[in-house]
DNA sequence: CGTTTGGTTGAAATGTGTCAAACTTTGTGG
DNA sequence: CCACAAAGTTTGACACATTTCAACCAAACG
């Protein structure tokens, strides 16, 4: 598929979460030219010393970054769902640091840097966005070092819960903090920095505590404000656009 | 000192080590009013929850980004040395969600929001430069996360000193493998997500293994080639500018 | 020179990793 | 639709990296 499909409106959603657009500034994403491509699971989208001159844009389905290090282990350094734009940080950074691949079956769609950069001369409120947009990944990843380097695996995993909970609501994927989570054990485990082992264990004692339900790629939140909690949670780090905001308090 | 002064060249370095600038951009940062600022050691400069209304950049010294859980513990997500625009993000993120406090006595230069946006709708490779800025802050936090969650205290302590001194090296600060280091245990311990005894007794390691010398706040690589292996650093993820690629095959 | 801050040490407690095996679920081809 | 393979989860026992606590020492500092 090519161009001005019905299959842009999601570039317009994107920018329609945070901005109120002009119809100058619709037109123009409208008018992008993107291409959509269907992923299977556990597949490379770009890698690690790659020059990309495109970034996807995340339509469906579980997508993640990864690091791996010289001694072979593999670091997931962020989930992307449904409106993430997990490599728009290669539109200036000429070289991939990291790995970006499907975790699930995935719909992304591709956009030109080229067709990227005019936009964002052209548009410097769509410029904006999109520099936002990689902060706010920056903010989470922030957030990622803190868990990682300041919390026990309990609340470890209680917190990435919260965090994915939350973003799976604000992209309209989850309703009373419950999901879609097809993330195995051992992707938790790459995703924490901790053994398979311990993950499976860390999530019995979430679930004998009453906190959560997880089975056949679903998560459920039993007691929202206690996995909250046990994680710490503050979704500030997240930047979500106010009116969003109050939906965690249910 | 207000504006125009010569304390704002540091800005048109920092755009330097990247971009060729023509004349008129040149003119526009030189003429960018700035507040140079000295600050004690160990004082916040933005806290968690502040809506600044304006970015610092190093100009001297050492300063760090951290944050606190609700359980009281810090984790110091990256260190700033000079040059560095550690809330740059809050131009687009209103609220910041981590403190930017000195650790050492400091210089910094403030710079409002107003004048940087207006700057960046003007010259748009500016723009793209100060995004680009905060892209290669955001890779760091990658490399962090990565650092923290797959490497034992050996190594990631190794990665650490790693980064600092190609850090410090790229601004002129080290040479020989040797640089100013006034962190002091706790402080790495807050960065490394480790206890300070184990820090302790990482450096009696790092030391034993005849990969370091540090005291009395300098750092020397004895054997960067054996840091850099044992850290498993490589450097790519700084995406430092061309020229300065090849220094560290020193 | 005393006081503070930062560094070092030892011993014990504990969180987490490793290994290896068994079990369960999911997916697929016959 | 069953049977089988593959993938994912669970378990136990043990090893080990790291934390904690408490004390002591050294260096920096006013």
């Amino acid at each position: 598929m090519h161009g001005h499909s019905p299959q842009a409106y999601p570039l317009v959603t994107h920018f329609q979460r945070h901005l109120a657009l002009t119809e100058h500034e619709r037109a123009a994403l409208a008018f992008l030219p993107v291409r959509v491509v269907g992923l299977k699971a556990d597949q490379d989208i770009v890698r690690e010393g790659d020059k990309p001159s495109r970034s996807a844009l995340v339509l469906e389905g579980f997508a993640c970054t990864t690091k791996i290090t010289a001694n072979g282990k593999r670091q997931i350094t962020t989930f992307h769902i449904a409106g993430d734009w997990p490599d728009l940080e290669s539109l200036h950074l000429d070289t991939m640091d990291s790995d970006f691949r499907t975790v699930t079956e995935c719909v992304v769609a591709f956009l030109d840097h080229t067709d990227l950069k005019a936009l964002c001369e052209q548009y410097p409120r769509l410029a904006a966005q999109l520099w936002r947009t990689t902060l706010i990944q920056g903010a989470i990843y922030r957030e990622w070092v803190t868990n990682l380097g300041q919390r026990e695996a309990f609340s470890r995993i209680a917190h990435l819960f919260c965090e994915m909970m939350v973003r799976m609501e604000d992209a309209g994927l989850a309703k009373d903090k419950e999901c879609s989570f097809p993330l195995t054990q051992s992707l938790l485990a790459e995703a924490s920095g901790m053994s398979t082992v311990h993950v499976n264990r860390t999530l019995q004692a979430l679930r004998e505590a009453g906190l959560i339900e997880l089975k056949s790629g679903r998560l459920k939140a039993l007691d929202w404000e206690g996995l909250v909690n046990a994680g710490e949670f503050d979704p500030a780090y997240l930047h979500r656009p106010r009116e969003r905001m109050s939906q965690l308090q249910q």
